[in-house]
DNA sequence: ACAACACTTAAGTGATGACTTGACAATTAA
DNA sequence: TTAATTGTCAAGTCATCACTTAAGTGTTGT
């Protein structure tokens, strides 16, 4: 799991920084999506849009396939899954820390109970 | 749950799009630490190492307060779980969505099973 | 054939980002 | 008091990002 390149978690934290990139995200969780049904509720041009979604799939994060002149997006939820995976674990680790810390408190004073 | 500024997103996001401020916040899921201690095996100077940690500080994901000279750092679960959030909320849309679709498909051609 | 459609690419611009060096506080140790 | 430690601020530089307009490529409907 920490084989990972680094690179795909920068290009997966980087294209969720951006509103209009997560609008999009919201936009696919509800199934897929041309480019157009994406771009058409952005305040940009569509050139503009389809950055952001170029953006996206060099992530990972969306994955599309254009049958005639219409492409569909849609998301992929593992790689969405490995973004949380990474914030789920340092906060695990964090946070057992401060249990631990807490038990100890608890073990070695136990005045300071309820 | 939606109406969190979406700005504390994108900072929150953004801090964790680059891989020197993921690797300060590793070190901080261990524990506080100082800005030197942070700084030290970061392959740059200690004030650009202050600019990652600002950025971390005014995403949220960390906190820090200054006791004589030295300022100790830590990491605030509550940010990070909040991000955490953000992306399991959508990956279970998508996700429960799949699930219907298969559902629906195994109804209605039951020979595709198995 | 022709026009409308759905993208795609290229070039350019202004705003952020990721650093650097260097000067400068504030605290602590000798 | 002097000097070392620890951190902070200010410029300035170079790259990347977030768009824009304009032109171009296939695809489909008439």
């Amino acid at each position: 799991m920490n084989n990972e390149p680094a690179q795909h978690l920068d290009r997966t934290f980087a294209a969720l920084s951006d509103p209009t990139r997560r609008a999009m995200v919201e936009r696919l969780a509800q199934g897929p999506a041309t480019v157009s049904e994406l771009a058409a509720p952005l305040p940009m041009s569509l050139a503009g849009a389809m950055l952001h979604l170029k953006v996206l799939e060099e992530s990972g994060l969306v994955t599309s396939r254009k049958v005639g002149r219409v492409r569909t997006c849609r998301l992929d939820p593992q790689r969405l899954s490995l973004a949380e995976q990474w914030v789920a674990g340092r906060r695990a680790l964090w946070e057992r820390r401060l249990d631990r810390l807490g038990a100890f408190l608890d073990a070695s004073k136990p005045d300071g109970e309820a």
